[in-house]
DNA sequence: AACTTGACGTGAC
DNA sequence: AGTCACGCCAAGT
């Protein structure tokens, strides 16, 4: 099991309308010992099949803004589409829609 | 196939 | 608030 398939494993497992943090990823993953940098690295990388638009900088941030703001607009579309919201500063509501994995049938719940 | 370079974080100090 | 260390992988040459 590569990192990749590891970080990926987790990423894919995100259900729609749900994100996740670098380091929560990195947290999630098991098995394998990585950072968030790690996270990140290998999110950059991430085939389009991916629903990497659901990981985000801890913050709520879309990190992708700073090399590609082009990308970045693709993913806040993609969030928004999954009913994902997010604040007056263009960051995700990181409260509201963090997935909490392990759980459950209610991981939609938490949303309100 | 080996080496170099680039690159989407986060928590502790 | 800025700096530092940590769990460094992947792609190009």
């Amino acid at each position: 099991m590569n990192v990749r398939d590891a970080v990926f494993a987790v990423v894919g497992r995100i259900p729609p309308g749900k994100v996740l943090s670098y380091g929560h990823v990195a947290d999630l993953v098991d098995g394998v010992r990585v950072t968030p940098l790690t996270v990140g690295r290998i999110m950059a990388t991430a085939d389009a099949d991916a629903p990497w638009h659901r990981v985000m900088a801890r913050d709520g941030e879309l990190v992708i803004a700073r090399r590609s703001p082009r990308l970045a607009e693709l993913q806040k579309i993609r969030l928004l589409s999954e009913g994902v919201a997010f604040d007056g500063e263009g960051r995700v509501r990181m409260d509201l829609h963090t997935w909490h994995p392990g759980g459950t049938l209610f991981d939609d719940m938490e949303g309100d």
